[in-house]
DNA sequence: GCTGGCACTCGGTAGGATCGATTGCCAACG
DNA sequence: CGTTGGCAATCGATCCTACCGAGTGCCAGC
C-alpha cells in the first residue's frame, strides 16, 4: 500500500513520536535507517503521507504526528513484536513459580503485564460457571440461609446464597446435597438449574430455591476481571481529564469485559483510539490476546495505554503472557 | 482554644475554601454567620490565626487557606456530621435490599460510599480466617492437586490449593475430610493447622500437607479490601502527578489496609494530610469508621479525598454506613 | 477595641517582541 | 523527472512589560 520509502518514513515518525511524544520534523527523519534522502524529499513524502491520512500536523510549522490510520499501518505492516531478553526471562520465571489459587494467579498476571509494559493491564478470567462441577455442597449458615458451594474443575469455587422461607436442618441439607451431587457432578453448574427436581417433598423445598438461584445468577457475574496498573496509565497522559475518563472505564468491570470481548471478536489484537468504540478511550490503544485452555478460548489478557504506545513490546508481551497463561491453566 | 470569633472566622474560611478551592479573603468572611465585624477586624483576626498556624497565605496579597492544623480544629471543634435527607434515604434503601454474597455486598458498599460522597471509598472486610469453620471439605482436582474448601460462619469461603507428592484417590480424601470435619468445625481455620494430625499413615500424608498450607497462609491474605471511585479522586485534583501517586497507593491493597488500620488504631476518625503518615497522601484526607459484628471490630469503611473535603458530609456518611454495615453483617 | 481609609503587594492576564523549529515552494542539478 | 539546497513564511513557545484587581497590613480616628 505504501512504497518502501514512505513506509520507512512513517515508521521513523511513529517510532520517534512514541519515544518523545513530540511532533517529528523532517530533519529528524533523515537520520533514520532506510531513509537516505534529503530532508526536502522527506518533506515532500511527509506531505503526501498527510494527504493520504497517515500523518497529521498539530499546526503549521510543527512536525508531524501519526494519525490512527498511521498507527494502524505501523502495527499491521511495520511493527514486529519483540520482547527483550530480560522480559522473556521474567515471564518464564513467573509462570514457572506460579501456583496456588487461580484468582491469585490471574491477579498476579496483571502485575506481570504492568511490569513488562508499564501500561495498565487487564486479565479476564475464565467464566465462573465454565467447566464441570467437581463437587457441590449445601452448607447451612442460619436456619433459613443456606450457602451453595460448588467446586469447579479448574479450581474455582462458586457460591450462591440461598434464602429459604422455612427452617431446614442439616439432615435435610445432606439429603439435598447428595441429590445435587448425584446429578450435578461432571456437568456445568447451570445445568443443575434444569434437572435438579426431586420427588420428595421436603427436599424439593430446598431444591426449588436452588434451581431459582442458579437460573438467575447466569447473567450477573459471568466473568471475573482483574485490572492493574492504573497509576501507570495516569503517568501516560498529561491531561487530568483524560486520566479521569479512562479511570471511569477501568472501574466498570462489565464495560472492560465487553470491551475486550468486542475487540477479540472482531479478530483484532490491537484497537487504536476510536477503534475501541469508546469515546473516553479516544487517546488510548488496546493490545489484547485471547488465551485458550484445552483449545477453547476462555479468557483474554490485554494492556491499555496511550495511542502512542510501544506496540512491538506490548504485542509481544501480551502474546507471550496469554500463551503461557493458557498453557499453565491447561495443566490444571 | 480559639475564642468564638476566631472560630467563626476559621469555620467560614474552611467552608468557603472547601467549596471554591480558592483562597478566601477577609471580604468574603464578613458575610458569614457569627461574624458581625468589619473586614479590617477580620483581617486582624486572620493574621492572628495565621501566626497561630491555622491558616496560611499562598502568597502576600492573596486570601488565606486552611493549614492541616486548621482543618484539624475544624473537624474536632466545628464540624458536626450531617447527612442530607436523600443520602440517608439512600443508605437505608441500600441496606434494606442488600443481600447475597458477602463480597458482593462489600463491593457494593464502596459504590454506595462513592455515590454519597463523591470521593474514593474503601471497605476492609472481615479477615478471611475470622469466625468459625462451618464446613470443611477436600476436593480432588487432579490426582496430585487437592483443593481445601472451608465455609466460614459469616458466609465466606476459604480455599487453599494443596499439592501432594503422590496420587490420592477420592476415598482417601473422604477419610481426610471426615477427620478434618470432626475436629475443625466450630473452630477457627488456623486452629486446624495445629491439631489435625491422625495416626493412620495414608491419611496423614494428606493431613500433613494441609497443616503446612494452613500454617503458612496466615500472613498473606488476611483481609479483603475493596476500593472504588478512583475516578472521583482524580476529579478532585488538578495535578496529574498527585493523581498518579494517590493511585499508586490505592492499588496496593496491603498498604491501604495497614493505612486504615493505623488510623483507626490511633483512635482517629479523620486523618488529614501528613497525619496519614504517607507522603503521597499529603494532599489527601481520610475519613474512616470501624464497624463491628457482635461487638467486635472486624473491618473498616472509609473515604479518601482531598484535604479540602466536605468533612461534615463525609464523616456522617462513613459513620452511618459503617454502623449499618456492621448491623447488617451481624444479622448474618 | 473596632473601623474606614490607604498605600502596597503580587498573581494573573493581555499585548508585543523575539526565537527557533519546521514547513512549502522553487529553481537548479544530475 | 526525481532529488536537492535555499529561502521566505508560519506559528507555537518564551520572555518581557504593563496593567488590573483582589487582598493585605497599618494607622489614625471614633
Amino acid at each position: 500500500m505504501l512504497d518502501e520509502r514512505k513506509a520507512s518514513i512513517l515508521r521513523a515518525v511513529v517510532e520517534e513520536y512514541i519515544q518523545t511524544a513530540q511532533p517529528v520534523g523532517s530533519g529528524h527523519v533523515v537520520n533514520a535507517p532506510g531513509v537516505s534522502v534529503s530532508s526536502a524529499t522527506v518533506r515532500n513524502e511527509m506531505a503526501a503521507l498527510e494527504t493520504e491520512g497517515f500523518l497529521a500536523q498539530p499546526h503549521t510549522s510543527a512536525g508531524r504526528i501519526p494519525t490512527e490510520k498511521g498507527y494502524r499501518y505501523f502495527v499491521d505492516a511495520l511493527a514486529r513484536p519483540s520482547l527483550d531478553r530480560s522480559s522473556a526471562q521474567q515471564v518464564r520465571a513467573f509462570f514457572d513459580r506460579a501456583h496456588g489459587e487461580i484468582e491469585q494467579m490471574l491477579a498476579d498476571t496483571t502485575r506481570l503485564l504492568t511490569g513488562l509494559t508499564d501500561y495498565a493491564a487487564v486479565v479476564v478470567g475464565p467464566p465462573h460457571d465454565a467447566g464441570k462441577v467437581r463437587s457441590i455442597q449445601l452448607v447451612g449458615l442460619t436456619p433459613r440461609v443456606v450457602l451453595l458451594v460448588a467446586v469447579m474443575g479448574n479450581g474455582g469455587v462458586e457460591k450462591r446464597t440461598i434464602e429459604l422461607a422455612e427452617d431446614v436442618d442439616d439432615a435435610l441439607l445432606l439429603r439435598a446435597t447428595t441429590h445435587l451431587s448425584d446429578r450435578g457432578i461432571g456437568h456445568p453448574l447451570a445445568w443443575l438449574a434444569t434437572v435438579a427436581s426431586a420427588g420428595e417433598g421436603t427436599v424439593e423445598v430446598v431444591l426449588s430455591r436452588v434451581r431459582a438461584v442458579l437460573a438467575t445468577a447466569g447473567e450477573g457475574d459471568a466473568e471475573q476481571v482483574f485490572v492493574n496498573g492504573a497509576s501507570r496509565m495516569a503517568a501516560s497522559f498529561e491531561a487530568v481529564e483524560t486520566v479521569r475518563s479512562v479511570l471511569t472505564i477501568l472501574e466498570q468491570q462489565l464495560v472492560v469485559v465487553s470491551l475486550l470481548r468486542d475487540v477479540v471478536d472482531r479478530g483484532l489484537d490491537v484497537a487504536i483510539g476510536s477503534e475501541t468504540g469508546m469515546q473516553p478511550l479516544a487517546d488510548c490503544a488496546l493490545v489484547v490476546a485471547p488465551y485458550t485452555v484445552d483449545g477453547e478460548r476462555v479468557g483474554t489478557v490485554g494492556v491499555i495505554g496511550p495511542t502512542r504506545m510501544n506496540y512491538p513490546q506490548a504485542l509481544a508481551a501480551v502474546a507471550v503472557v496469554g500463551q503461557r497463561l493458557g498453557r499453565r491453566l491447561s495443566e490444571g
